[in-house]
RNA sequence: CGGGGCGUAGCUCAGCUUGGCUAGAGCGUCUGGUUUGGGACCAGAAGGUCGCAGGUUCAAAUCCUGUCGCCCCGACCA
């Protein structure tokens, strides 16, 4: 393609509205442009990208036995309403009613396909001997964001590979899953991108039924933490916290027990405030409903109560907050007095919990706390659990070595459903003892931009992009410095026809500018290999061919440079692949 | 949906506090010329309902009210 025929409005100055990297460098070098909040336009250079992130997951999900189909986006919402998610996206599921002829249709646009594929199944599956099936789509998924941010990576609109499995048993269930684990491996691998699977809640059906796969960045919105010791990792809600093995506090070193006034001091800032102590040294009550029955949890004050744990160690199904009268029938105070001295409800301690000597606890009165409380002497519990989100720095629940808080872009997440849709749906097959059962379901996704937003995340210099081969939008730039003189025109024109009549993705800067200009464009767009022709190696006979990496170019003769371009990329190509897991 | 910020030329922004000449600058664009190896120079030109609506005033980009949009933090996120 030639620069002047195709369409790439780069930037020089950085748009006021975008913050982080991405979102700057995607708009400077012309592969977005927004529409309004959450909805942008892919431009050549972009949607070239994003075409060649998508044919690689199209590639390796072909290559895992899955096979191609394609819904509409478009759907009844019935479907979701058989479902329950209807009302469990609320607002996020975007849908409106439409007018056909003397009725009205209400629409909705799928924020995800697990509906109509399910559905789909239904209708064709009916014997153990058409299973397993996995099937896949690359679509544009609509969910209706509230909050809509980082440019590209989190947008109402955007394009998922989404892939559902269905078979007889769990056993065919984990095949699917291990085959599209390593599948995803490879995508992101080829991908040029450094990625982290890591262990994600995963709902009713527990154990390892999910993981996300991250790509660590400091702007992005997820949290992870990561043993780097034994590469145990996993999101901050899923995430175990280990424990060192250590002796039982010295029984010696305990104070006395005493009342402290703390008159509006509900908060552990305040208490804190009031009693010149640390969070740290304090134990926060929170108190839940459980299946409807009261149920208090402890955590230590500097810590964070993870909902999912406290579900899992009750063993009920719903969990929600505590309101103020439960509260105040349960503590005999006002919310924010809470403590486990004389606690008249069913108590779940978090292990660091029992750790604190001499805490201070809330007195179970108005305006009261206790302090120098210990466990084993002022109230008892059984048996401590794992209550909280983990925290950097915590220690690896596999090793024992430290874990690092980390920032990550969610680029995929595989799941295994179980029966959920299957059973809502009435998706179910026939056994060889002509028994019903319903279809046992995986699911699968990919967000194919955020593959793109995440490496421009993530490669870039002072300059620009730096694009991996297998997903830049063309693998060579050929650069002449002046197109006024005839004999810069002619080597390029060369090179360029005959490294585009090899099939090379090849981009040529016939544009009329400065040569310090055209570099700089070159730099911010990123392509990897840059080919220049300029007076000066015109002059030895070369043109000076650099990597978009690398901080020198090289000299390769004019007559033998298609070649040299050419095995180059060979070269490279391979290197890239040496990276992708089997 | 809570909190904060911003809306003036294609882009980046000044002007607003304290109302008052024809609303500015840099970059970009167009024309002509000189240039041509890391974002050139000279001369000239085009480009603005100052987000929108209402109000106050002799007079509003500037003050007031409303409204829309965008960005950031938080809540939310199959």
């Amino acid at each position: 393609m030639r620069w002047s025929k195709t369409f790439i409005p780069t930037m020089k100055e950085v748009p006021s509205d975008a913050e982080i990297p991405s979102h700057q460098l995607m708009l400077r070098a012309g592969l977005i442009r927004q529409l309004m909040a959450g909805a942008y336009t892919y431009l050549p250079l972009g949607w070239r990208a994003v075409r060649k992130a998508e044919a690689i997951v199209r590639e390796e999900m072909d290559r895992a036995g899955a096979i191609e189909l394609f819904m509409p986006a478009l759907q009844p919402i019935e479907l979701f309403e058989r479902t329950g998610r209807k009302s469990a996206f609320g607002n996020v599921l975007i849908n409106f009613q439409i007018q056909r002829g003397d009725r009205r249709v209400h629409l909705a646009l799928g924020p995800t396909h697990e509906e109509v594929v399910t559905d789909l199944m239904a209708r064709h599956i009916s014997s153990y001997r058409q299973l397993p099936v996995c099937v896949y789509q690359i679509q544009t998924k609509f969910r209706n964001e509230e909050r809509p941010r980082f440019g590209v990576l989190r947008t109402s609109e955007f394009l998922m590979k989404d892939a559902y499995s269905f078979g007889t048993s769990v056993d065919q269930l984990n095949s699917v899953y291990d085959q599209m684990y390593k599948a995803y491996c490879r995508i992101f691998a080829r991908a040029g991108l450094n990625y982290l699977p890591v262990e994600a809640e995963s709902g009713p059906i527990g154990g390892d039924a999910s993981h996300e796969f991250m790509v660590p960045a400091n702007n992005g919105e997820d949290r992870i933490v990561h043993c780097t010791a034994c590469g145990y990792a996993a999101n901050l809600e899923r995430a175990e916290t280990g424990r060192v093995p250590k002796a039982k506090p010295v029984s010696s070193s305990m104070t006395q027990l005493s009342e402290a006034s703390t008159p509006g001091a509900g908060s552990i800032e305040a208490v804190c405030r009031a009693l010149g102590t640390t969070p740290r040294q304090m134990i926060k009550t929170l108190l839940f409903l459980a299946d409807g029955e009261p149920l208090a949890c402890l955590v230590r004050g500097d810590h964070e109560a993870n909902e999912a744990k406290i579900r899992r160690a009750a063993g009920c199904k719903s969990l929600q907050m505590a309101d103020a009268v439960t509260i105040q029938s349960v503590t005999g105070a006002p919310v924010g007095f809470a403590g486990p001295v004389g606690l008249k409800c069913r108590v779940l301690a978090d292990h660091d919990v029992a750790e604190v000597v001499d805490a201070v606890v809330g007195g179970n009165a108005v305006d009261m706390h206790l302090r120098g409380v210990n466990v084993g002497r002022d109230w008892q519990v059984d048996a401590t659990h794992d209550l909280r989100m983990a925290e950097d720095a915590d220690v690896c629940p596999r090793c024992f070595g430290r874990m690092q808080l980390v920032h990550g872009i969610e680029v995929g997440h595989v799941f295994k459903l179980g029966t959920k849709y299957s059973v809502s749906l009435d998706a179910e097959y026939l056994d060889e003892k002509e028994l019903r059962h319903p279809l046992i379901m995986g699911c699968y996704g990919i967000g194919v931009n955020r593959i793109v937003a995440a490496l421009c995340e993530t490669s870039y210099d002072e300059h620009g992009l730096i694009w991996p081969l297998s997903i830049a939008p063309y693998e060579v730039l050929v650069v002449p410095l002046n197109v006024s003189d005839t004999e810069t025109v002619e080597s390029a024109e060369r090179i360029y026809a005959e490294l585009r009549n090899l099939g090379i993705d090849v981009l040529l800067d016939d544009r009329d500018a400065r040569a310090g200009f055209k570099l700089k464009d070159a730099d911010l767009i990123g392509i990897p290999l840059r080919v220049v022709i300029g007076g000066r190696g015109l002059k030895e006979g070369v043109a000076e061919v650099r990597w978009r990496w690398e901080s020198e170019s090289r000299k390769i003769p004019l007559e033998s440079a298609v070649g040299d371009v050419v095995e180059m990329l060979a070269r490279q190509k391979i290197q890239e692949l040496a990276k992708v897991p089997n």
